[in-house]
DNA sequence: TTGAAATAGTACGTTTGCGATGCTATATTA
DNA sequence: TAATATAGCATCGCAAACGTACTATTTCAA
């Protein structure tokens, strides 16, 4: 449905906090309480992120998470096939190198080259955006927003 | 998944097959037929189209549809919307002022702005992307190419 | 006038993947 | 050694996507 899921939703709150508070260490449990985001799945998330090295971590009390990669390298189309998995806007785009899973109407498909072209477009754009620019996006001046209240609190 | 749907693949074809022949009328069979698509399916989502006014249909022996738009004001935006209903790339986007199914978090979410911020940027990226500009899209020359084929045979 | 072709509308069954939960193992700190 | 936290599974329910079916209506042409 072009939608994101939830994974990528609590990924984004996750990360974006992570970018914030710099190289300091924060739980799982530390972000699902600031951000009422239920622990278990949230956890889920950053074992993914874990597994493909978007995070470091740290086991045992006193354990948690901190960005691996700094957040203006760290795009959205990374982000999101960490958690999604590969991102094809059609099933017929070889993603990575995988499996075409070709449409039985590969070599006379009428929308071939122009929807790859609107994918490789799509892709660009997420390519492109990263997460710093999520993170640390200018609030157009408004003081009151709990995102620039968060700031402070957190620098 | 950040995927399309097939309803939505097959609406692209149609569309673009439509927007090829011009203002000729043809049948969601002949379309079906040429390019291997399940006519039931096809039909359904013509049915769509036709519900929202981007296609005119025309019924009876002969009938068929056409583009009730000019493909090169028809966006991306607006196909998705009619096949797979109001696009939000999360579920706190209030799309078309619909119901904002707020995720409990509101007033409070730290990535609300940003998220909205990118939503309305991948918005303005399917505004601008015509169906005409995946329907006429230049093939780089390859004449061996088959749109490029079908473009000699239907005008 | 009648049959064939085509769309309109709607309803229903099936499958898939997401969302969510639970459990055990492992590592670290106090 | 107890508490805390991550690692790695495995499973289950459900909503959405996917596909199918049926009836009604309209139009053309023989």
């Amino acid at each position: 449905m072009l939608a994101l899921t939830r994974k990528t939703e609590y990924a984004l709150i996750a990360v974006c906090h992570m970018a914030r508070v710099g190289d300091r260490i924060v739980s799982a449990r530390d972000i699902a309480d600031a951000y009422k985001v239920p622990l278990p799945l949230l956890m889920n998330v950053l074992k993914s992120l874990n597994h493909c090295g978007l995070v470091r971590s740290v086991r045992g009390a006193r354990g948690g998470y901190s960005l691996a990669v700094p957040p203006e390298r760290l795009s959205l189309a990374t982000l999101l096939e960490a958690v999604e998995g590969p991102l094809r806007l059609v099933r017929c785009v070889p993603s990575n190198g995988e499996s075409d899973e070709s449409c039985e109407l590969i070599g006379s498909c009428p929308i071939r080259y122009p929807v790859h072209k609107l994918h490789d477009k799509l892709r660009a754009f997420l390519d492109n955006f990263s997460v710093a620019e999520l993170a640390f996006d200018d609030w157009d001046g408004d003081a009151r927003h709990p995102y620039k209240a968060l700031s402070v609190l957190v620098q």
